[in-house]
RNA sequence: GUGGCUGUAGCUCAGUGGCAGAGCCCCGGAUUGUGAUUCCGGUUGUCGCGGGUUCGAUCCCCGUCAGCCACCCCA
């Protein structure tokens, strides 16, 4: 017996109707980025492991895709398209005005265990402003992310976009006297505030002689704290958008690199993973390229989003909307008379030319089965190229109603 | 890396210490220029893999692999 093999761990096949969908994902990212001026870009899939040591640090090997290749290279499959961007745009950065809108949908590799929302082989929109100091950039992308979410169907009642700010916590921290050091470690202990036991909290903030009263009367007043989220939510708020977001000082974002506004957005009610994140990283582009930028985006992968979709009645009902009409064709022709098939395929290639959608049968079958495979096809129309031609019979298949037209007229009769 | 649950036909799943099942799907047929429904017929399984207990294991035990879920992590 032949071995049967499967996708390696992690990995997926995405079959017509899978493929669909994740086409109508893409479709809808990409629309909606070119609404704001954004132009596509893409890197390799394949980087120097050490372009991810440089800006995450030795410990990100363990989760990356690595190998050694044929030239000795230590080289990874991409986990993240940002450091690429970084290098991208730090090395020829005369050549384009500021600030660059640049957004890419590709694919990314991380060698992790295999979960809901998580796998080892997923796509991510990612979308960044680069060489753009004003807050108003950061606000452009949150905007851009809430348009994102509308246009895929959800509405204020699916979806929060939370926004918080690192200076602030930064002020914070050196307020409290913490050293460089202190203000990292600081951070990590907010970053995972919520899912740790109120006790470990207390005693790690202890620790930097800091109080939970302190942080929690921080993280209460809001907008208040940081200057920046409030032209952000003024701004957002000027664009119609203010029901989406909320001030949430607790989303601080793991990553060292943020420099000032971050966002996450989250559902509301079915408590999946963070749909999408970003933030502002002002120093990322000189540490990878040598070329002070700043810099602002974000990321959204596409297994989260596509989960939530389907689990929420507008977007999964647009999403299906799409994979069927990704399917759909316009005609079916059937061979009445296999000595017309030589005609038949003319007309198959005459509608074609005419931008139609058209399936023929390849090999001879009776009438009765084409009509049946014309109908599983769910094409509208049945083209009959039988005795009568070079006259056809055209006939609507949900209405069973037909007539027979001039190849001449054939097209129009099908507008 | 850690833990829990699961693994039987292409799919969804029943099932029993004693011959392996249903529904769906798929394929073929029902007096050869018209489809739904219907009717008839048909294909498919080393019961995830390896070992153990037993006269006998798909079932019980151990291991392993895979999947799902959670933790860790999350660029």
């Amino acid at each position: 017996m032949a071995t049967r093999f499967q996708t390696l761990p992690g990995f997926r096949d995405f079959y017509p109707d899978d493929c669909a969908a994740r086409n109508h994902v893409f479709e809808t990212w990409r629309k909606v980025a070119r609404r704001y001026g954004f132009v596509e870009y893409e890197g390799p899939i394949l980087e120097p492991t050490d372009l991810y040591r440089r800006k995450s640090g030795a410990e990100i090997v363990n989760q990356l895709f690595c190998f050694t290749d044929k030239g000795e290279r230590d080289v990874s499959m991409r986990p993240e398209l940002t450091p690429t961007l970084a290098r991208m745009a730090a090395a020829r950065q005369r050549d384009f005005r500021k600030p660059l809108r640049w957004f890419s949908i590709g694919q990314f590799f991380r060698y992790e265990k295999h979960q809901k929302g998580r796998g080892r082989e997923f796509y991510q929109f990612n979308c960044d402003i680069l060489g753009e100091d004003s807050v108003l950039a950061d606000a452009e992308l949150m905007a851009l992310a809430i348009d994102l979410m509308c246009e895929l169907g959800f509405t204020r009642d699916d979806f929060r976009i939370r926004v918080s700010d690192r200076n602030a916590w930064v002020g914070f921290a050196t307020g409290k006297g913490l050293d460089e050091a202190g203000v990292t470690t600081f951070l990590q202990v907010i970053d995972k505030m919520e899912r740790t036991p109120e006790e470990k909290v207390i005693e790690q903030l202890g620790a930097l002689s800091i109080t939970l009263a302190e942080v929690k009367d921080f993280v209460a007043s809001g907008a208040e704290a940081s200057p920046s989220i409030g032209r952000i939510l003024a701004d957002l708020a000027a664009r119609g958008l203010a029901d989406f977001v909320e001030v949430d000082l607790g989303i601080v974002r793991g990553l060292a690199y943020y420099t000032g506004p971050v966002f996450e957005i989250f559902d509301i009610g079915k408590g999946m993973r963070a749909v999408a994140g970003g933030g502002r990283y002002d120093q990322l582009v000189g540490l990878i390229g040598g070329v002070e930028m700043a810099a602002c985006g974000f990321a959204m992968g596409d297994m989260v989003i596509t989960d939530l979709i389907r689990e929420t009645e507008g977007p999964a009902a647009k999403l299906n909307a799409a994979v069927a009409e990704s399917g759909r064709v316009d005609a079916y022709v059937v061979i009445a008379d296999p000595e017309k098939e030589a005609e038949a395929a003319s007309v198959s290639q005459r509608l074609r030319g005419a931008g139609l959608r058209v399936i023929a049968p390849l090999s001879p079958a009776k009438i009765a089965k084409q009509f049946q495979a014309a109908e599983q096809s769910g094409a509208t129309y049945a083209v009959v190229v039988g005795s009568e031609f070079p006259d056809v019979t055209l006939r609507h298949l949900a209405d069973r109603s037909e007539r027979v037209v001039a190849l001449e007229s054939l097209v129009a009769a099908m507008g």
